[in-house]
RNA sequence: CGCGGGAUGGAGCAGUCUGGUAGCUCGUCGGGCUCAUAACCCGAAGGUCAUAGGUUCAAAUCCUAUUCCCGCAACCA
């Protein structure tokens, strides 16, 4: 297969550790790239770190420890929590490496060459306490700094600037004319009103108030700010070079989607544009901009201290695999509205969901499969595709293709529980068991057969959303390990002796109300 | 009038663009089943869809006004 799919996430700003907001992208990401995979074979992932600029110099400035030495640290608490979660990216991109650099430096060159960088200098309020300068309405009524509470200096500074202004009618001429760029789409007109508002940006701090970031070549003065630096990793990832960009360039770029958040929305839809347009690269497909996670119904914050990291939910539940966690997360929120996390909701959902309604599905029927059957699925039991179960799983698979078409993560997900429930009511309606005592045995067969070629739909289907249980369904179906949409079709279930009853245990259990409740007294 | 989102049975939400018997999940109550992970299936109770007007044969849905909640603007995806 020809066909590509490039996925990028944000990148995380290494100043402090992932809390679920982060891992909230990333499971999405990944669910996405795993379903592409399903489907195609060149589908990639990446995901990275963005590591300069003036916070991370002043908090490690705090620590006594080189910048680099705090992005090292927080570097690996951002892998490992991905490794936790079984984010199955590509490739993770730290802006930090010297490739990156490198690339960055051309593209800033290239955009100086264009004409499209100019120094201008410019004269604001300064405040040394936060090293910033602030606008006129972030002061106080007296007009002094809110977080320091002393009088800003005027001072004039001279910068590089990004002729944004010069691509804002191509830039809205693109978002209308391909919908879908901006996902979910009720972000394009407001996204079109801050367009009309927008000015040239600056793209670079002088050096003697952020060194920690990517010089400008034959300018000692000046460190490239965070536009060029962090969006341009979209493309030094993957080996973009100005001279000489690499195979692997050519075949991913463009994106087929950036997924980010909904708070950077402008800067990917109208800053990055316009540097590639710059650039005259070819513009990304989709800007995909999900909601925020929030915690008990209130915003993760760190001074209401109720930030959460991925794995504390993983340890209190005392989970060794992160599917249920996975499936939470993609499931909590309707397709790029905010989602709430709570340790209940958490529970409710994927009991009822994983264990009473998937897992105990499996459960069920290879059981009267052991009982009635020894374990065996019989030649006869097979039916054909027009039976009223192949339809409803044929039906669910193309939906379930067209929601992630649509990145539609979490209606994808329900559309697996929906069928699933059809199928506990199958089993109900046609009383297996009373077959079996009726001694109408091929009957009895046929729906098993019927119950078990569903769980292998259903196994494939929740495979990018729990990988494990996926994996354990087909295990004790006695599958071959393969989750490419390619084989799910109906009627390939293996015959033969597939399972005796002590194969048999529950591919997820229910989360046992105890371990959140110990939680909370730590 | 800063910008944006929201208000729908006990809880969480869909439905609003494209008006036409108010739906889902969880919970509660009653029943069924007995293959299963206290599971599964059926049924019931429970909502004047924030408020007040308007348009219409018909409004949760469209229009106008009002009230309340929550984000952003300020650490934070």
């Amino acid at each position: 297969m020809n066909e590509k799919f490039y996925l990028t996430t944000a990148i995380d700003y290494v100043n402090g550790a992932p809390h679920i907001g982060h891992a909230y992208e990333k499971i999405l990401s990944d669910v996405i790239i795993r379903h592409k995979r399903q489907l195609i074979d060149n589908a990639f992932m990446l995901t990275g770190t963005d590591e300069h600029g003036i916070k991370i110099q002043k908090t490690a400035a705090a620590k006594n420890i080189t910048p680099k030495e705090l992005c090292d640290e927080n570097f690996s608490k951002f892998e490992n929590a991905w490794k936790e979660l079984e984010i199955s990216y590509d490739k993770i991109i730290r802006t930090t490496d010297e490739e990156h650099k490198k690339v960055v430096k051309q593209i800033f060159n290239k955009l100086l060459k264009n004409g499209d960088i100019y120094k201008h200098s410019y004269t604001g309020l300064y405040c040394s306490g936060c090293e910033s300068f602030l606008s006129p309405k972030d002061l106080t009524e007296d007009g002094l700094c809110p977080d320091h509470l002393k009088k800003p200096e005027e001072i004039t500074e001279e910068n590089y600037f990004f002729k944004l202004t010069k691509y804002k009618v191509k830039i809205a001429e693109y978002i209308k004319n391909n919908p879908g760029f901006i996902l979910p789409e009720i972000r394009v007109n407001e996204l079109l009103n801050q367009l009309e508002n927008i000015e040239d940006i600056s793209v670079s701090r002088t050096k003697s108030s952020v060194q920690w970031g990517i010089g400008v070549d034959g300018d000692d003065t000046q460190t490239i700010y965070v536009w060029i630096d962090a969006l341009s990793n979209y493309i030094t990832a993957i080996g973009y070079d100005i001279n000489n960009p690499s195979e692997q360039f050519k075949k991913l770029w463009p994106a087929d989607v950036h997924v980010i958040g909904k708070d950077i929305i402008k800067f990917h839809s109208i800053y990055w544009l316009a540097i590639l347009m710059s650039l005259e690269l070819p513009l990304p497909k989709t800007i995909y901009a999900h909601g925020w996670i929030t915690i008990d119904q209130s915003k993760m914050s760190k001074s209401l201290g109720n930030v959460i990291a991925p794995h504390d939910v993983l340890k209190a539940f005392n989970l060794t695999e992160p599917d249920a966690f996975r499936y939470y997360m993609a499931s909590a929120a309707q397709s790029g509205k905010d989602g709430n996390y709570s340790d209940e909701d958490f529970k409710e959902k994927v009991n009822a969901d994983l264990a009473n309604n998937i897992g105990n599905l499996l459960n069920r029927t290879l059981n009267m499969l052991v009982k009635y059957f020894d374990g065996e699925i019989k030649q006869e039991f097979i039916s054909n595709k027009s039976c009223k179960i192949a339809i409803m799983a044929e039906n669910t698979k193309t939906q379930i293709i067209e929601a992630f078409n649509k990145y539609e993560i979490a209606e994808a997900a329900n559309l697996i529980v929906t069928f699933s429930d059809s199928v506990n009511k199958y089993v109900t309606d046609n009383a297996p068991w009373s077959l079996a005592k009726e001694e109408k045995t091929v009957e009895c067969g046929q729906v098993l057969y019927n119950v078990l070629e569903a769980m292998r739909y259903i196994a494939i289907m929740l495979y990018p959303y729990c990988p494990n249980i996926a994996k354990d369904i087909l295990i004790q179906l006695n599958e071959n390990i393969d989750f490419k949409y390619q084989n799910l079709t109906w009627g390939k279930l293996k015959i033969g002796k597939i399972t005796q009853k002590e194969n048999i245990k529950p591919v997820f259990l229910r989360l046992d109300s105890k371990f959140a409740t110990d939680k909370k007294k730590d």
